[in-house]
DNA sequence: TGGCCATATGCCTGATCTGACATGTCGTTG
DNA sequence: CAACGACATGTCAGATCAGGCATATGGCCA
């Protein structure tokens, strides 16, 4: 990753839809990108239904704030294999996870 | 992960339904096992369906043979980042993945 | 049996990720 | 405006992972 960094710019907001052609993304590369937004936002719609603060759920899934907050944001510096893991410790079973995955 | 080790000589044979307490593994943890599982057991799949070996696919998707297999095993060495990733540059979409992690 | 091919395993090295702290930004409220 | 709470960002040491070489194992067939 790296191309993707200058993308995560513009990603910001949740604006759903095609990461694509931004900047010489291949197909696998923005595909890869929208499954970790796609987890990334299934996180932050699962703290808020529970309405826990970052610190608060960082504690519960022993993690701290500042990485929770950066999961939420599909920052460069997290992995898929951690959205997984987290969402999982968060309580979410793996057909939720399918299911935002499927688009 | 650790207990995982043990685990996986049980699992060989891609025994698919439940890896549950084998030993003291949390819910969170056989749940997050038998995602890679499914993931690795997706990547054999589409492997054979192409007729390739390890060596060729692995060319192809830039990677060594070596970790390919260990992928095709769900290794501990491997992470579900790296199989998403490898997934997707065999040509596999994202509701391809999501199929198999919903069980 | 010996050679060959496909797959599996052990291991080391360099790359990337994780956790955590420190600090910054923003919005609200007294 | 000052203080506070929630969230964001920069950074870094230690942990974990990725790539790939070497080698091992397990068919298969002459």
């Amino acid at each position: 990753m790296g191309k993707a960094e200058r993308f995560r710019a513009e990603a910001d907001g949740w604006s759903v839809g095609n990461a694509d052609e931004f900047l010489g993304l291949s197909a696998d590369e923005s595909t890869y990108i929208e499954v970790k937004l796609a987890l990334a936002g299934l996180l932050v719609e699962r703290r808020k239904a529970a309405s826990l603060t970052q610190s608060v759920l960082a504690r519960q899934v022993k993690t701290s704030q500042s990485r929770l907050a950066k999961m939420e944001h599909a920052d460069t510096t997290v992995s898929v294999d951690l959205l997984v893991r987290t969402l999982l410790s968060t309580g979410a079973s793996w057909q939720d996870i399918a299911r935002v995955i499927a688009a």
